[in-house]
DNA sequence: TCTGGGGTCCTAGGACCC
DNA sequence: TCTGGGGTCCTAGGACCC
């Protein structure tokens, strides 16, 4: 049976939240309206475009480049910083507008969510469900969405991306010809800076040239990549829109130092105050983690990670750091200038399916104890009211 | 004052076993 | 005494997404 997909888009997300932001706290001006965009923080040394206004975009500003080739773009840009809990709240505005058409809704990310519509038409047309979709969030909660409407997934988050802001567009299989085909590759999904050149080399520049190229060239090139670039360049995609929510396969937290390190004493420091974060999510998730994951990163981008099994499934702090600490000793270089430290954990399992073993200690217990108390009170008082002694001393935002 | 942070999935190669 | 082939598990690194 065919399937009636959405797939809605914020507009300019972080951009139009922090717009409604600024206006509510009394500023002015909407930022929308301005060459402005929302940056990291230079001084940390994290200072890039995360969104741009579509004035800022006209100078030819990208998402991703370095704040300081933005404002050669534009000499008059005006920078503001992001603020996610705000970004949350609006995300879940949205999410629970659109609980009212179906539960069967996937949040994709914080902007973007797929609804299955199928079961949830109502005797109405998708298209007017759209519409009035659109209309509601722009009249109700102030920003702006693209909605796609599609047969499947990959169909409808392409058509969302077609014309912006404030657009609805719909890509059937019999316009996937005529709307999609005449695209470059690189605007096909899952099809990045890196495959696009290859591809380009091939002789294939646009998605209908590598819908029409043998697949089995593809499979022979690429693998498994190969015939999923095939598959979406032909409108092909079998995937279910995921409304139950997953557990987390990872749970991560890396920083960029404001300066670099190189000593193994203060990256030991570092590494303990991430995995000290880590170790907390894992256990808010209820969770236990098999393998801890290391990542460092030079002073020119050389990225390097080391993982490494632990001897049996834990959430708990000092466990994981003394595995995290013994990744980094094998894998850092004395003299080496390190410009990010990353910590994570994977293979991840609910803390029920814990096998009974026979490491555990008594030992180990105390330290669960003293794990769970420290929670409590961060989750009372938050996070950062609490700290380890490295924190105080420093000024490390983590 | 050059280049974020949080994820998922895939691949290639080595170790080890039969 | 010169090199098999299938399988699994593990790790490092990379591609891609928002």
């Amino acid at each position: 049976m065919e399937r009636k997909i959405l797939h809605v888009d914020v507009n300019n997300a972080f951009l139009s939240w922090t717009a409604i932001d600024l206006m509510n706290k009394g500023f002015n001006i909407d930022i929308r309206n301005i060459p402005a965009v929302i940056g990291g923080d230079e001084e940390r040394r994290s200072g890039i475009v995360l969104a741009k206004s579509m004035i800022a975009k006209a100078c030819g500003i990208v998402t991703g480049e370095p704040l300081y080739q933005a404002r050669l773009k534009c000499n008059n840009l005006q920078v503001f910083k992001p603020n996610h809990r705000y970004y949350h709240e609006c995300s879940d505005k949205l999410y629970n507008l659109l609980l009212e058409y179906t539960d069967h809704i996937e949040r994709f990310s914080v902007d973007e969510c797929f609804l299955d519509m199928t079961n949830f038409l109502m005797d109405r047309k998708i298209e007017d469900i759209a519409k009035e979709i659109n209309y509601r969030v722009k009249t109700e909660l102030g920003f702006t969405v693209n909605i796609g409407i599609a047969e499947n997934k990959l169909l409808a988050k392409m058509a969302s991306d077609f014309t912006k802001p404030d657009k609805i567009h719909t890509l059937y299989k019999n316009e996937i010809y005529s709307k999609m085909w005449p695209l470059p590759v690189e605007e096909l999904f899952m099809l990045g800076r890196r495959t696009a050149p290859k591809l380009y080399n091939m002789g294939i520049k646009t998605i209908g040239e590598l819908a029409k190229t043998d697949e089995k060239i593809l499979i022979r090139k690429f693998g498994k990549q190969g015939k999923m670039m095939w598959e979406y360049a032909n409108g092909i995609d079998k995937s279910e829109v995921v409304y139950i929510q997953e557990k987390p396969k990872g749970i991560g937290n890396s920083v960029t130092l404001p300066k670099d390190l190189g000593t193994l004493t203060e990256l030991e420091e570092i590494v303990l105050l991430l995995t000290e974060k880590v170790a907390y999510r894992l256990r808010a998730e209820n969770m236990i983690a098999n393998t801890v994951d290391v990542q460092l990163r030079t002073n020119n981008f050389e990225n390097t990670s080391h993982q490494g099994k632990l001897e049996y499934a834990t959430a708990n702090t000092k466990i994981i750091y003394e595995k995290a600490k013994e990744l980094l000793n094998e894998m850092y270089k004395k003299g080496t200038k390190i410009r990010l430290v990353g910590v994570r954990v994977d293979g991840l399992l609910n803390k029920e399916e814990k096998q009974i073993s026979l490491f555990e200690t008594e030992r180990n217990e105390k330290q669960q104890k003293l794990d769970e108390t420290l929670d409590m009170i961060k989750n009372k008082y938050g996070y950062d009211k609490i700290s380890s002694a490295t924190r105080i001393k420093k000024d490390w935002k983590i």
